[in-house]
DNA sequence: TATCAATAATTGATATATCATTTAATGGAC
DNA sequence: GTCCATTAAATGATATATCAATTATTGATA
């Protein structure tokens, strides 16, 4: 029986975890506003322009419901809005404003460089082959 | 510049979210009473007797005023206590009482099968090269 | 031994996640 | 067209995470 310290989805929790507050007090620092989550949303909005709340739900893995309240504070902070969808009044399409263009525009460079940084030390082989297997765990998860 | 979809940090993230609210929602379904963080903590608990709070904040890469929170939770299922430290009376060594022992027990297996299928799939010198390139991201992150 | 900075745990305030429920709108089946 | 199950988003209740501040204790130093 394994312990704690080598069971995968442990060390990956523990990996997020750990990249996450990092990144986030690092961000705060320079006097961001908004926690990754909120940016993670902003960059798929960035990505795919016009998606509805359920689409935002499943590319960023969270909650619908999680998805209502992060979109209300981020356009509170006019980064994006709600775009009514006339063929189904249920539904909004979710689009950037040019403050949300900005926004990114202004804090890329500093995003790409943390990530750069979780990556120091690795081939393109090692990435490659790492991505593979996280999509094949959340595959085997679903 | 990279898609969200291929960011080591946002794929990590998203496979910690998929396989935990997975996890989860099918140990809730039989009838587990506690959630996936709480029963880390047993483990640690039950790998290392004795640990204080804080070194269980380190291990899990939790907060400390979160452990708190869920000691008290775990204190009142009886599952593990605070023993008051003799040496320094702000600290307390954790251990598991014998219903935490009991409920790891019936429960291991369970959670075993779960470790498992996150790795179907995988050889053993993939398992082995993920959790070194876990280890480098978490140590680059730090 | 009196003082004071450092430390362990707790608590308060606030933010966010999740599940269940509700509301409004949609689209079949009849 | 009416009924009704389904769907999108919002909301309420609750749990948990984080940070900052607090409380109690320790240990070093003068």
């Amino acid at each position: 029986m394994d312990r704690l310290e080598s069971v995968i989805l442990f060390l990956i929790d523990q990996t997020s975890k750990t990249a996450k507050r990092f990144t986030q007090r690092e961000l705060d620092k320079k006097g961001w506003d908004i926690t990754i989550d909120q940016w993670v949303l902003l960059k798929i909005v960035e990505e795919s322009n016009g998606l509805s709340q359920n689409e935002l739900a499943e590319k960023s893995s969270r909650d619908g419901a999680s998805i209502t309240r992060s979109l209300d504070i981020l356009e509170k902070k006019h980064y994006l809005e709600r775009k009514a969808t006339p063929e189904d009044r249920r539904q909004y399409k979710i689009s950037l404003t040019p403050e949300g263009q900005a926004f990114i525009a202004k804090n890329m460079s500093l995003v790409n460089k943390h990530r750069a940084k979780s990556l120091e030390g690795f081939s393109s082989e090692e990435i490659k082959s790492l991505k593979e297997m996280l999509l094949r765990i959340q595959k085997n998860m679903s």
